[in-house]
DNA sequence: GCCCACAAGATTGTCAACAATTTCGGCAAC
DNA sequence: GTTGCCGAAATTGTTGACAATCTTGTGGGC
């Protein structure tokens, strides 16, 4: 694992903390790094929006506030559904079992009751499609928003009765790639983020 | 203008070709910078897309295929698509009044046959609207496409009869955020901007 | 007691030398 | 003539020392 990673990793499982300074000395000293290596990771994740970094001042990690969250999702709302669209469009009998595979995982961990495995479904789910879409710039975009969502999204998934309510959305996006129906598929992945999103507003704190 | 924004330019202007070989020792004489600060300047391109780099086999100006090119302008389609909805709900009497007038001056500048006026026009247009969304992480994200795309677009912007084409389309997208609407700001902007993808697609290479 | 100047310490930014790696040309073997 | 290997040159990657800048604590003046 290298050392962007790591750092990553560290700020994602809260090692971190948001607004914590992030002095290289003393990031040398945690992850056995020289100086160089730990300011050039610096840049990559401040070039990702993860760390924010003022000229002679030093880094810190940067704190996503809700309102950030928000449009970040808008974001991925309206990208995600380009995607679903295009996915319609390109999608083959080989993917449309794949997808509809997903949905049955992930129909069976929420009446088992493991989130965890339904999220990770979850995410699998919207990568496949991405795949599926041969959308690849997409990817990248989104791949850097969710760096920056993932403190949000994670307490938001584990919400209980969130997942009873995205099923049913997960498998209408699902349903309408398979039908090769673009439009459905395109609203279908705008309403589930704008639920998502919704469930944002409404988050506690 | 700082060492970045200098190369940026230098790839831009065609000074440095896409797919020319980067070498770090040049580019310092060049640009009369130390290695270290084009090391830099090169990995914040990097983060930027506009340069590939290799471990140990240096950096070179990525070129960008038409393929590419579309594919990010179906996603410059989707999220300006959503900051134009998000200004149709936003929009004051004040911001509606520097759309008009930017509209006015494209009308004027087209009919002067004043193609690169028009085309300063339409980037103020599209930064204003981004502006009056408040979308500011749609901004970033567009700003960061837009690099990659203005070769394509400058050569498709001065193209013949391209202008002609885009002056109603821009006008419609002014006249449904100055009037509120959503819906059809959103439509308008997608609209133009499939235009744009087409456009492209019919480019001689 | 409060505020400002100033110095000491902490931290980041820059540089030049050195190490590691790749590339390229020549030479031998087949 | 072609292929493969070796060494030199070119290029990138890394390091440690030093310079520049900011922060903090201290003391004097009011």
């Amino acid at each position: 694992m290298n050392l962007v990673d790591r750092i990553r990793t560290a700020i994602f499982d809260g090692d971190l903390a948001p607004n914590q300074r992030l002095i290289e000395a003393d990031l040398c000293a945690q992850f056995g790094a020289s100086r160089s290596h730990i300011r050039n990771a610096l840049t990559d994740l401040v070039g990702e929006g993860l760390v924010e970094r003022i000229p002679h001042r030093g880094a810190r990690v940067r704190a996503i506030t809700l309102a950030e969250a928000i449009e970040f999702t808008e974001i991925r709302m309206v990208v995600e559904g380009l995607c679903a669209a295009k996915a319609a469009q390109a999608v083959t009998e080989v993917g449309a079992a794949m997808l509809r595979s997903i949905g049955e995982r992930m129909r069976h961990h929420l009446a088992a009751g493991d989130l965890l495995e339904y999220s990770a479904c979850n995410k699998e789910l919207h990568t496949l499609i991405r795949r599926i879409s041969g959308q690849s710039a997409a990817g990248d975009i989104i791949e850097r928003i969710r760096g920056n969502l993932t403190r949000h999204q994670v307490r938001l998934a584990l919400r209980p009765g969130r997942a009873a309510v995205s099923l049913p959305q997960h498998l209408a996006i699902i349903e309408a790639i398979c039908d090769h129906d673009e439009e459905r598929a395109e609203a279908a992945m705008r309403a589930h983020l704008r639920s998502v999103i919704e469930a944002l507003k409404n988050a506690p704190r």
